[in-house]
DNA sequence: CCAACCATGTAAGCTGTTACATGATTGA
DNA sequence: TCAATCATGTAACAGCTTACATGGTTGG
């Protein structure tokens, strides 16, 4: 779905692996506990995604204590994970977009957050404003009530993401100028 | 994912079905054209998952014309249809919901349409406080801002989808009322 | 007659899920 | 010592995607 062969899972393991050095157990671990379970979840999943990222040659496991060890990225891994986070922002799916943006705060690249985040509110905005203009056009008119109803529900959700990108530049904003 | 098999995409034929009989092509088509298209889209999904309803003796296909014809409700395949349109609402994943939403304008019941959406509207909710308590719990707040800051996104969501629950009825509830 | 559209399918491949299975370590 | 937790995997299966393949009908 991008690169050759990485999903989402992928990219979110090279993430966390990027965050600090873990075990597949501890990878496991986030997913259980964080609001971050919508990727996946048992070792079905997980221990298969990792040796595949292995296999590639994007993460290596050490040997520190027991089982297999700690992960950590290779160069080749920190690459695709960084080409990957500066990829133009124009899938209409959210959630991975709001991955790749999780996952940018250790780059510590404000420009990349800033224009992650312009540019995530104009693809929201876009995709409002097309189920806007579906319900105004005269396919959407056609429609009964509770279908223009239904429809409407995605078109906020749309609108609650833009608003959240403009709410989100401001905090940082904020706390970027804080620190200076 | 719920009775035997059927997966959202089954479901979503059985509701399209249910409105009219269509052809298989005829169902591609609404995925193609409209805001369902979330629900797959090309041959190789639908016409399998069609002949796994047609299989279960949920669907018959009739010839007026060329091709297989229309594929029409068996009573099985209303009865199921209708059960999975009144089961409770607790999942949280809010888009296979909102398709149950979609589907229960055919059937007229209003009271089956009020109940789902105050429903709606409390799961929704209660996923937007669950994420808020984490914020603010201290595994939340040991989180860098950026972290947060995607949280909050999945917690605004669902605040979107609890308005517009709210909303919904109201918009429901003074239609009727003036259709009386 | 040819393009567009109606109409239906198959095959390979990838991902993910569930369920099962195993064993080491550690704290009470 | 025993339960919990750390830690890693496998096997069967379901589902979807992409790409390919085929043929009929209709309007210009």
């Amino acid at each position: 779905m991008s690169s050759p062969g990485i999903t989402p899972l992928g990219y979110a393991l090279l993430g966390l692996i990027r965050e600090m050095p873990r075990s597949g157990y501890a990878l496991r671990s986030v997913f259980e506990s964080t609001p971050m379970g919508n990727y996946s979840s048992s070792p079905g999943s997980i221990y298969p995604a990792l040796e595949k990222l292995r296999k590639a040659k994007l993460v290596e496991a050490r040997q520190p204590g027991r089982g297999k060890g700690l992960y950590h990225l290779t160069p080749a891994g920190l690459k695709t994970l960084e080409t990957w986070l500066r990829r133009p922002t124009v899938e209409p799916d959210l959630s991975v977009e709001l991955l790749r943006f999780a996952f940018m705060q250790f780059t510590e690249d404000h420009d990349l957050m800033r224009g992650f985040l312009r540019s995530f509110a104009v693809t929201a905005s876009t995709q409002a404003d097309a189920l806007r203009l579906f319900l105004e056009s005269p396919a959407g008119s056609a429609l009964s009530l509770h279908s223009r109803i239904s429809v409407e529900h995605g078109r906020r959700n749309y609108e609650a993401s833009a608003d959240w990108a403009a709410w989100a530049i401001e905090s940082l904003e904020t706390q970027w100028k804080r620190k200076e």
